[in-house]
DNA sequence: CGGAATTGTTGTTTGCGCCACCAAAAAGGG
DNA sequence: CCCTTTTTGGTGGCGCAAACAACAATTCCG
C-alpha cells in the first residue's frame, strides 16, 4: 500500500524538504523569512539549513543591508553546485542539459538524428552526451539524477514509455535503460505535462491552482492539467491531451484543424522557420490564417473550460502565436461557447517560458524527489582538507 | 500563507488522524493490522488506539478467534457515541440526519416547505430539528460538527453559499449562521460534489482515483469530480457541474436535454412518484425514451472522457435508471464519440447509495476536520465517576 | 502438553523541535 | 556619538513522541 504514519525522522526530512521547496520556488530567502514561513523555531531553522549545507544544497550568503531595523539574517539560496540532467528526446534529436535547483539552465548539448531513433539509440547517445556534459561541468559539482521529458504516454512511476507515435516507441522502459547506462536515478514523464508544470511554478502560471496549459508544436498540440495545485495525469495518462479532443462539430481532431504547417503554408511556403521568423512574417501578412484557428481553438477551449472550470489557461508555441494576434477573437469565441461563470473565470494568456521550458520541466520531477528526501544526498565531509566527493 | 513545517505535536495529529481515517473508511480493524498498514510500532499504535478511545472516536473489542496463530489483536472500530449531525436542504424541504464515524445513518428528521425557504428560514428549521435531534439521542453522546450538503455554488472555504438558484439565494453565510444559532462548527459544500464523495468512499467508486460523477434529480443535473484520488472544484466552484455543459452539437445543456420529467411524462405523466417506482414502470414500458437519453447523455460523456480521463464513470438518481436500463447502447455511445484510449479506460457503472448518499457526503467534510485534529474532541475524563460530559 | 508464532505490555532510549537566555548587529533618537 | 530598541543568531537544556527491547499472554499445531 502507500506510505503512511510518520515517525520522527519524517518529521525531520519533511522539514528539510519544505525548506529546499521554498527556496526552489520562490528563490533566495532569508532565515527569518523561512521562520516566519514555515512556523519553525529559529534555532530550528538553523539546524536545518545547517544541514542542506552541509549537503551542498544550498548556500547562504550576507544579505545586503536592507534598510531593516535589526540583527541582518542569513540569505539562503539554491546551491549551484548540486545540478540535474534534464533530457528531452525529440525524433530529430536529443537535448542534454544541466539544470539549477533554482531552476535555471546553465549549459547544454544536442545532437540531431536523421531519421526517427530507436530506444537503444537515444539511451547510448543520451548517454555520451550525459559523459560530454558531466567532464565540462566545474568540479565539486554533484548531479542529483536525471529528468527526461519525452514526447510520449508515459507511465510515471517506473518511467515506462507506454506509446510513444513520433518515435515509433510500444512499452519502452527508458527509465530502467536510463538508468542502467548513467547509473544515476532517472525520472521519466509527458513532455506537455511537465511544459505545464514549468509554465505553472515559473512561467505565466505562477500561483494559479487550476489551469489548463496547451502547447502547439510541429507535430501536433500536447497539454497539461493542472487542478487543485496538483498535475493531473488521469487514469491512463490521457488527462489534458487536448490534441485530440474534437475542436470542431465534425469530429475532426483539434490537432488536425489547427497546425502550425497551416500557418507557415500561409506565409512561407514549405520554408523551414522557427516560431519567432513565424510571428515576424505573420505580422507582416493578413490576419486571416490566425484567425480562423483562433475560432477553432476558441471552440475547444470553451468545452474544457466547461468542464474543468480553470482560472487560467496558457497557450504556448505557435498556439501563444495565435493567442497574441486575436486576444479579442479567441476571448469572443470562448465566451461565445463557454458557459457564463467558467467563462469569465478564464484568463487566457500566452506562455511566458521559451525554449528552455522543457528542460527546466523535466527537473522538476527529480527535484520533487530531492524535496521528499533531502537526506539522499549525502553529507560532505569538511573534516579532512579534500574536495567534497562527486557521485 | 499555507500551514506548514511540523513539530513534534503535528506528528502527534497526523498519526491519530491516520488511524481514525483508516477505521473510518475500511471498517474494523485489529491493532496488528493498523501496525503493518501505518508502518508505526505495535507500542505507539497502542498508545495512539489509547488516545483515541479516550475521545470517544474509537472502541475496542475483542477480536472473535479467527483461527490465526498468535496471540489475538484487539478490533479497532469507530465508536458510535460521537456523531455527526448532516443536513440536506432543499427547495422542498429540509433533511436532519445523525451520521457516525462508520459512515452510516442512525437517525434522522425531516421538515417539509410548501415555498422556497429563505435563508433565515432554513436556519431555523434547521437549528429546531438539530436540537430536536439531538433530544433523542442517548445520553452520552457527543456532536462532533454539522456538515451540510446544499444545491448550490458554495466557497467550501467559509461555507458561503454564493448562488443557489433552486433555492433563490445569492451570497448566504450559511455555515456562519447556523454555526452561531447552533453552537457547533459547521461545514458546507455542493451536494454534488459531497455525493461524488460518498460514492468514491462507500459506493460504486471505492478505490478508484479518477472518476467522474453524474447525479440527475428532479431539478436537474449535478456532478462531481474526483482526479488524482481528491475532490476537484476548479476555480469557482464549476468543475464537474455538467448539467449546464452541452450535451448536444445544438448548444442545449445537458440537463435541459436529458431530464427526469421526460421520463416520468412517458409512463406515468403528471404523476409525484419517486426513482423506485419510475424504474418499475419503465420496465414495463417500451424503452424508446430511456434509449433517446442515452445517446444525449453518451455524447456528453464521451466529451468529459476525452479531457480527464476517468477510470469510472458513476451515475446516480435517474442516470442511474438510463444506466441499468441501456448499457450497451450508453458504452457504444461513449465509444463512437470518445478516443480510443480514455473510452476504453472508462468503465460506466451505476451508483450504489441510495437515499443515504448526501447525508454521509454531507458528513464527510466533518470527518476530514476530525481527522485532521482529532485532539479537538476532548479527552472523557474518567477519574471520577460521572458520565462523559456532552458538547 | 510443549513448541512455535504472533501480539500486547512495560520501561528505557533516541532524536527532533522548542524554549530561555545571551550575544550580535542594525536603526533611530537625543 | 552613545544609548536604547528591535530583530535575529547561537547555545545548552528540556519535553515529548516514537522506537526498541525484553517479557508476558494467547492461540495453533503436532
Amino acid at each position: 500500500m502507500k506510505p503512511t504514519g510518520s515517525n520522527l525522522d519524517a518529521v525531520r526530512r519533511h522539514n528539510l524538504g519544505r525548506i529546499l521547496d521554498l527556496v526552489h520556488r520562490q528563490g533566495a530567502l532569508s532565515r527569518s523569512v523561512l521562520t516566519r514561513e514555515t512556523g519553525l523555531n529559529r534555532s530550528t531553522i538553523a539546524a536545518l539549513v545547517a544541514e542542506l549545507v552541509a549537503r551542498g544544497l544550498v548556500v547562504e550568503s550576507n544579505p545586503d543591508t536592507e534598510g531593516v531595523v535589526g540583527r541582518p539574517s542569513p540569505v539562503v539560496s539554491a546551491s549551484d553546485t548540486t545540478l540535474i540532467l534534464a533530457v528531452n528526446p525529440e525524433f530529430d534529436g536529443v537535448t542534454v542539459a544541466a539544470v539549477t535547483l533554482g531552476g535555471s539552465v546553465v549549459d547544454r548539448l544536442r545532437r540531431g538524428f536523421r531519421s526517427g531513433p530507436s530506444v537503444a539509440r537515444v539511451v547510448t547517445e543520451t548517454t555520451n552526451l550525459v559523459a560530454e556534459l558531466r567532464a565540462r561541468l566545474p568540479e565539486g559539482v554533484q548531479i542529483a539524477g536525471i529528468g527526461v521529458a519525452v514526447p510520449a504516454l508515459v507511465r510515471a512511476s517506473d518511467g515506462m514509455v507506454r506509446l510513444a507515435p513520433r518515435l515509433g516507441w510500444v512499452d519502452a522502459p527508458l527509465a530502467e535503460l536510463l538508468a542502467e547506462a548513467t547509473g544515476l536515478p532517472v525520472t521519466v514523464d509527458n513532455d506537455a505535462s511537465l511544459g505545464a508544470r514549468a509554465e505553472r511554478y515559473f512561467g505565466a502560471g505562477r500561483g494559479i491552482d487550476d489551469l489548463i496549459y496547451l502547447n502547439g508544436g510541429a507535430s501536433g498540440i500536447g497539454g497539461g492539467l493542472v487542478l487543485g495545485g496538483r498535475p493531473i495525469r488521469g487514469a491512463g495518462g490521457y488527462a489534458g491531451e487536448f490534441g485530440h479532443t474534437f475542436g470542431t462539430e465534425g469530429g475532426i481532431a483539434l490537432e488536425r484543424a489547427v497546425t502550425r504547417d497551416a500557418l507557415v503554408a500561409a506565409v512561407a511556403p514549405g520554408a523551414d522557420i522557427d516560431d519567432v521568423e513565424l510571428e515576424r512574417l505573420l505580422g507582416e501578412a493578413s490576419a486571416s490564417i490566425t484567425a480562423t484557428q483562433a475560432e477553432v481553438l476558441g471552440r475547444a477551449l470553451a468545452g474544457m473550460i466547461n468542464i474543468v472550470n480553470p482560472s487560467r489557461v496558457v497557450l504556448g508555441g505557435f498556439l501563444g502565436i495565435i493567442a497574441a494576434r486575436e486576444p479579442e477573437l479567441l476571448a469572443a469565441t470562448v465566451a461565445k461557447f463557454a458557459l457564463v461563470p467558467p467563462g469569465e473565470q478564464a484568463e487566457i494568456v500566452r506562455a511566458e517560458l521559451g525554449a528552455d521550458l522543457l528542460l527546466i520541466g523535466a527537473a522538476e520531477p527529480v527535484i520533487d524527489r530531492l524535496i521528499a528526501d533531502p537526506a539522499q544526498i549525502p553529507l560532505r565531509q569538511d573534516l579532512g582538507d579534500e574536495a567534497a566527493p562527486e557521485k
